[in-house]
DNA sequence: TAAAAGAGTGATACTTATTATCATTATTAA
DNA sequence: TTAATAATGATAATAAGTATCACTCTTTTA
């Protein structure tokens, strides 16, 4: 009997597959390659983390430049979100299926913590609003020190 | 006679000479030029802007790794920001002399906003305090359609 | 079912931002 | 003024991301 992390990704690979399709892209073994390890992953991932990650673990080999090409292509789709953090010098990928939320990270262990806070989101809306800008989208990274980092 | 402006700058220049020298280090002609640029432009500027516009106007050369060596240091000393906006393929860096601020930027024209809200500030430092981090700093940009690019 | 047309992949060359190196120049200290 | 130290500039090196192109895989259509 498969566990629910299983049948959840069974269902999202269905309608990633009619989203390729009614684009007109045509599938392939790559992107549900790419599309699975961010699924499963836990963490953010650059696109060198997933070659790596991809021909070790499939055993099988896949290309940088289909890495960044798939990774281009899902962002466009919107299922795929990038961040650039501090400090480290490629962009860091995560499906953004989770729905959106912003980033809290330890600048000593560099663990993410993801949150969303209501209230923010609103004030933002609200900044945006007062200078007359529509809102598209928004990137909040906060840097700090985690607990655990602190009685170090 | 002079104008705010230049008596600012002038009082500036004093408390970053004084630094510099209390850090161990050697003023330079260069360290100035870059100075004093970021502190008369506008705009967030480019390493490499920053190294054309002081050719332009200084009429003296300065090599690029000069600049990122300068902008660099001037990070560490607190005393310049750079920020990574999404879409643009280099940093832009600012004086951080200016108050702390955040950024409202349009998609379309590329103009930038600078803004501060107490109440989202306020509410960041407590998302983290739930957390159990202290922070230490953040970074929000966040991106819309400006009013002018609005009605085109 | 087989070819033609279209799309995707992988190797690799390329671009470009940033950093490292090192000889030369400028600054500071004695 | 000279020895020691630090900063600069040219340039080589690094590395992320993109462009190109021959080849392979899908899809379409006859």
């Amino acid at each position: 009997m498969q566990n629910s992390l299983e049948i959840r990704y069974e269902e999202y690979l269905l309608k990633f597959r009619n989203m390729i399709k009614s684009l007109g892209l045509n599938n392939s073994i790559q992107k549900e390659y790419v599309l699975k390890l961010l699924f499963e992953s836990e963490s953010h991932l650059s696109a060198d983390e997933i070659q790596q990650i991809i021909k070790k673990e499939e055993k099988v080999n896949i290309g940088i430049a289909t890495v960044y090409r798939i990774l281009n292509l899902f962002e466009e789709m919107g299922i795929v979100s990038a961040i650039t953090i501090q400090g480290m010098d490629s962009k860091m990928y995560e499906l953004s299926l989770k729905a959106h939320h912003d980033h809290l990270i330890c600048i000593n262990c560099n663990k993410i913590i993801e949150f969303v806070d209501k209230e923010i989101e609103e004030l933002q809306e609200q900044v945006a609003k007062n200078r007359g800008f529509v809102l598209q989208s928004h990137n909040m990274i906060m840097y700090g020190i985690c607990k655990e980092c602190q009685n170090e």
